[in-house]
DNA sequence: TGCATATCTGCAAAAACATGCAGATATGCA
DNA sequence: TGCATATCTGCATGTTTTTGCAGATATGCA
């Protein structure tokens, strides 16, 4: 049954998507409401061309949106959920580095979470 | 607060491992029970080298560990609830391709489910 | 010991990615 | 129109990954 071979691809598309730190901080950026690439650029100290071109590659992947308001472009989550189901993942970090201590931990389960709302994944 | 840097590049190196369909099958074929190399090789159609190079990347990641038994190398899930979580990320597959078909889809989540267990994330 | 099986490691070539920067486009306003 | 702002695209370079294959190691058995 190699029916499944197409899924593992595009799991493995959507992970490739969020397999870069930067990405993974504009998801967690964009958690809450949407942002003009210039906020973003400044909030993660980078480059414009660089925040764009990620944006452009989570875009393709139909993670985050894009609309425009005169001459910004504002991007926001399409499924708002995959930033819950990103801090559900952070299980899976525990423990790992001796460098991340519970607190650090913690405090971006919290930093996470969209409004307090309960996991639904 | 750059704190939040070093989580992002935790989880980024999470989604890195799972970034490639191979290791993404890796982890359906164990989400059952413990196999060895030959057998993932086998079922997979893949070198056995490369699945052996596959399995040392994610235990590298610590999402699966090995045992040996005589001269075989079983390998298993650390956490089994990764493949819980990986199956909640098809909601974002959903709708992707026109080529992945709903049966297509269903088949994937049911053959992912672990024992028909519900999610625990 | 000698041979087969199971798996790993190392290496070289190809492909994919990340990054920095220059220049292109598009919008708003004087 | 002309200029400044916001963002995008293209290109060159350096770094990682992926892949195929050869050879090394380790175990079990005759």
């Amino acid at each position: 049954m190699p029916s499944r071979i197409p899924v593992a691809k595009e799991l493995a598309e959507i992970f490739k998507a969020l397999s870069h730190p930067d990405r993974v901080r504009l998801i967690e950026e964009l958690r809450g409401s949407e942002q003009d690439v210039n906020t973003l650029a400044e909030r993660l100290d980078l480059p414009g061309p660089r925040v764009s071109q990620h944006l452009g590659l989570l875009r393709a992947q139909r993670l985050v949106d894009e609309r425009r308001d005169g001459r910004r472009h504002l991007y926001h989550l399409t499924q708002p959920e995959i930033a819950d189901w990103i801090v559900s993942g952070l299980d899976f970090v525990e423990g790992r580095l001796s460098t991340l201590n519970a607190e650090t931990l913690e405090a971006a389960r919290r930093l996470w979470a969209v409004g307090g709302k309960q996991q639904s994944v």
